[in-house]
DNA sequence: TATTATTTTTAGACAAATCTAAAAATTTGT
DNA sequence: ACAAATTTTTAGATTTGTCTAAAAATAATA
């Protein structure tokens, strides 16, 4: 067991999330160009904190080749995931935040360092499955809970599922869920799906609400067996 | 009602609550040595950044004179220490750690930026009044309860008084305090004081303890009238 | 395949916060 | 009051992370 601890700034820090986020989508490694826009910032700069990343051993670089995280890199990534999400858990939980304030406060939260805090919060906040977004919390050890769930512009007419994610975070999109008082934990079923722009008509607390496509591409469900 | 928020770097903070704090000692103006040893830097590091500060109207300075904190300045300096005492006071309260395990922690919890967090997390901890040092955490509105304290090396044989905080809020003395068993909260009765080397005798949990002039030095006790 | 367009890297500059070394101001001691 | 000691400031360098502009490599297109 490997208990060596690598000194990490924030950037760093940063940058090594948002590899493992864009490693989902670029499978054959994250470009520069990808990795400036999701950073907000120059792909000159990219390719320096890539260099630095690289001398540390945190992820794999060839030249005009992309990044790739490293065994290493990739743990570091998923425990700052881990303490994104479990303070998000936090701020909704206890302190009665909206699920579409939390982010912000949890992208500052995530860089504090002490090993002892995160685990004292995971067991205050009786180890938590699932951030108020949906998504996985990782244990101590970095594994992830995988749950079974699927795009709900991908369901068809009939089917039933219950509300268990959403692929946008963003605090409008949010906001309009809570509006359409779409909450995780919901039951949902397909009345009809518009063939013309994909929108549908869904049942949930036994009222009927259309929603466009874009909507509902932004939206998991877990299927739910009709017999 | 004055709302402009100033962009303040983590440094520009630690410097302003070190001012603060040294103000106490140093009420004709704050020292550039001073702050310096405080700050764990160097006297030329310490004038640029007072220069930085005074040029936003946080300190004021006169060169060779030393620094206080302007209205402003010390404003901002009062809720960081807010700040810094409700975070010691969750992870003790909420999170199991010891009171000698937090300040570090609590010196990176200070820095994030967020009105509405440290409203909830106030609300949340059902406005604390003091820090698990005895400490006093100022309302939102900046201002300090009062508590009566006396040092415990000044009381008389006799005397009587309650645990309220230390002066010395090292890990080190606080561990002490804890293999001799003194909380805040304990009632102590001093038996005798030795004219000698200052070290006193005293009655808590009805046990004898002896402790030295250093200790007695660095504990705050709120006098008990004997009527 | 040759040319053009795009992506990526390099080179050089900048701001923030720090440092060392030296100069200037203040304080102390006789 | 004057010299010595101390404190404080200035000058110039360094590190980190960023930027712009230009060069180099790769990818797309005709
Ligand atoms: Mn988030
Ligand atoms: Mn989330
Ligand atoms: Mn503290
Ligand atoms: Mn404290």
């Amino acid at each position: 067991m490997c208990v060596i601890k690598i000194e990490m700034t924030l950037s760093e820090e940063n940058y090594l999330k948002s590899i493992f986020h864009l490693e989902k989508k670029y499978v054959r490694g994250v470009s520069t160009n990808a990795l400036a826009e999701e950073m907000e910032t120059k792909a000159s700069s990219v390719t320096d904190m890539i260099k630095k990343l690289s001398e540390k051993n945190l992820v794999n670089y060839k030249k005009y080749q992309g990044v790739k995280l490293s065994e290493k890199g990739n743990s570091i990534a998923v425990q700052i995931i881990r303490k994104h999400r479990l303070w998000e858990y936090f701020l909704v939980e206890k302190l009665d935040f909206n699920w579409d304030e939390v982010h912000d406060i949890a992208e500052q939260l995530e860089h504090i360092k002490s090993d002892e805090l995160i685990s004292k919060l995971d067991k205050f906040l009786e180890y938590p499955k699932r951030d108020p977004h949906g998504d996985p919390i990782p244990d101590a050890e970095g594994n992830f809970a995988n749950l079974e769930k699927k795009i709900l512009a991908e369901f068809n007419e009939g089917d039933q599922g219950i509300c268990v994610g959403v692929k946008d975070s963003s605090a409008a999109f949010l906001q309009y869920l809570d509006r359409n008082k779409i909450k995780l934990g919901k039951s949902i079923t397909i009345l009809e799906k518009e063939q013309f722009d994909g929108s549908m008509i869904l049942k949930m607390n036994n009222k009927e609400l259309t929603i466009s496509k874009v909507a509902a591409n932004n939206i998991y469900l877990k299927p739910v067996a009709l017999d």
